[in-house]
DNA sequence: ATAGGGTTAG
């Protein structure tokens, strides 16, 4: 199927492969450089040069040619050559299921592993770390726990790479204390163990205790590596934790290891989440003083920094670099990117990037959704959450259904946005969170029924928040309802006394749809705790 | 065949 149309391309670099003698190192040299720079047309002229050689069928090539397809993400091309090697190999199990796991296919790769045992071919140690790893992104403990069993039954318990992705598995489905018994349990404790337990304690919020075993490791004989204080690194630096990030890179240091990329882009991105978008550019051109290059994932957690007008110039500048180097079309730069203009307002220069897109995924699509629904475009916002659905690229989420919403409170769609709520719960079982009860309190509140406002708000499955009275008080107040407005200003000041200030404050924000992004700053506020209160003032002031 | 950093919302 691949090979038809490419003809003509292929006579000529078929001479160019010849030039090279055709070694089979050549070969899987230029596929691997294809995967890794994306290069599909390239490696798909390469295919049909080993077809015509008859080379493609030996398993050898066959394997890295799934590993090519899987990493230019043309599954069903992968699955193609999958299905061209005898049924009783082993080995093109293990290569389509590593092939999948290693390219973030989780979902795929446990379906095909499933697929294996129907065909009675068993697991072996080869297979598992790749099931166990899909396992643990998908957050499927269940499956996992299976699996530790077919560990033990089987033997592998003294393998270390199926061990390492066991404990890597319990770290990512969250359950730490399972992970600390496999790891304690462990004849020989190696690195690579002990940094996927290092990484469940910080999925787990417990840093700390994450050093600590680091230390006590390190005193029978265990040396750390970059991996090792990297993790611990991301994990301080998102809990904010500046002195302890010093620490660590101390630490590091006395052990004869140097930052790299990885150690810095940690440091950042907890900067820009934390809202440190000042030393997070610092520490940005510290990064490049030292000559280390930025990669896609720096460029990433920089850009939301950069998503204010007043940053714009450097997000631009940031932009501009991500063109030569090429790593624009990573699907996380290119949302952040998307996102980044559309939240300065620049809605055309979003636009145009989404449409360029070639690969999308729910991030991009709500992004653009967002920025279209928070700038007022509602029938445009509409329109592609429209689009979305119907050409079933990719489900929509809880978020694709807040961006849908806003957009339809701020347009008066009542029954549009009905319909999306209900829509939500029935077609896609996504349980309505606090933010989807805002915007649907806000959508009727907006529209004067303030009746039916209340009454879902008082049907809720869960408390509502200050969001929720937030968005009745402005709808209350907007309409001139004097009496629920009060029940909603004695709600808010119910939730949050010490800070009743800011529950105003958010609530106006709320009911104003050119502020969206300030709230960020206003928690920023809050968080810092400088807001004065000032209780009991205009809340009311309806008239 | 296993371990580290990334984008949207609140």
């Amino acid at each position: 199927m691949v090979i038809g149309a490419k003809a003509t391309r292929i006579s000529t670099n078929s001479i160019v492969y010849h030039s090279f003698n055709g070694t089979s190192d050549v070969y899987t040299k230029l596929l691997e450089a294809y995967a890794q720079n994306g290069a599909l047309q390239s490696g798909k002229t390469l295919h049909a040069h080993l077809v015509i050689n008859g080379l493609a069928q030996k398993t050898h090539f066959a394997s890295k040619l799934i590993a090519f397809y899987a990493e230019c993400k043309q599954l069903s091309h992968a699955r193609k050559l999958f299905d061209k090697i005898p049924q009783s190999n082993i080995r093109r199990w293990i290569v389509l299921i590593g092939a999948y796991a290693r390219h973030g296919f989780y979902e795929e790769a446990m379906s095909v592993f499933s697929e294996m045992q129907r065909e009675g071919m068993k697991p072996n140690k080869f297979v598992l770390p790749s099931v166990l790893k899909a396992c643990g992104r998908f957050g499927d403990f269940r499956t996992g726990e299976i699996l530790h069993g077919v560990i033990l039954k089987n033997e592998f318990e003294f393998d270390s790479y199926v061990v390492s992705a066991l404990i890597d598995m319990y770290s990512k489905c969250g359950k730490v204390e399972k992970a600390k018994r496999v790891f304690y349990g462990m004849v020989d404790k190696d690195l690579v163990a002990m940094n996927a337990l290092v990484s469940g304690y910080l999925q787990y919020g417990i840093v700390n205790d994450a050093l600590v075993l680091v230390e006590q490791m390190k005193v029978q004989g265990m040396k750390p590596n970059v991996v090792t204080y990297n993790t611990l690194i991301a994990g301080f630096s998102q809990e904010d934790d500046q002195v302890m990030v010093c620490k660590v890179i101390e630490l590091m240091h006395d052990d004869g290891l140097e930052q790299d990329v990885v150690s810095w882009t940690s440091i950042i991105s907890g900067l820009v989440q934390n809202f440190h978008n000042k030393e997070a550019f610092g520490m940005f051109k510290r990064m490049l003083d030292v000559g280390l290059c930025p990669t896609s994932a720096t460029i990433s957690s920089i850009l939301p920094a950069c998503a204010t007008v007043a940053d714009l110039m450097l997000g631009k500048e940031i932009h501009g670099y991500t063109v030569v180097t090429g790593i624009e079309k990573d699907v996380y730069v290119k949302s952040a990117l998307i996102d980044m203009y559309a939240k300065c307002g620049f809605i055309s220069e979003a636009k145009e990037l989404f449409s360029k897109t070639s690969e999308r995924n729910s991030v991009t699509w709500n992004s653009m959704i967002f920025g279209y629904a928070n700038h007022g475009y509602c029938s445009e916002a509409i329109e592609l959450f429209n689009q979305m659905v119907r050409e079933e690229e990719r489900k929509p989420d809880h978020l694709t259904f807040t961006a849908a919403l806003t957009a339809c409170s701020h347009a008066r769609m009542v029954q549009f946005g009905e319909s999306l709520f209900k829509m939500m719960q029935d077609k896609y079982a996504i349980k309505p969170r606090l933010e989807h009860f805002a915007c649907m309190v806000d959508l009727l509140g907006r529209a004067g029924k303030l009746d039916e406002a209340y009454n879902l708000i008082q049907s809720m499955p869960i408390e509502p928040d200050l969001f929720v009275w937030g968005a009745f008080l402005g709808a209350c107040r907007q309409h001139g309802n004097m009496d629920l407005a009060e029940i909603a200003a004695k709600q808010l000041a119910k939730l949050e006394p010490e800070s009743a200030g800011s529950s105003v404050l958010l609530s106006s924000l709320y009911a104003d749809a050119s502020k969206w992004a300030n709230v960020a700053k206003v928690k920023r506020v809050i968080k810092k705790k400088k807001l004065t209160k000032f209780p009991g003032c205009s809340w009311v002031d309806v008239a």
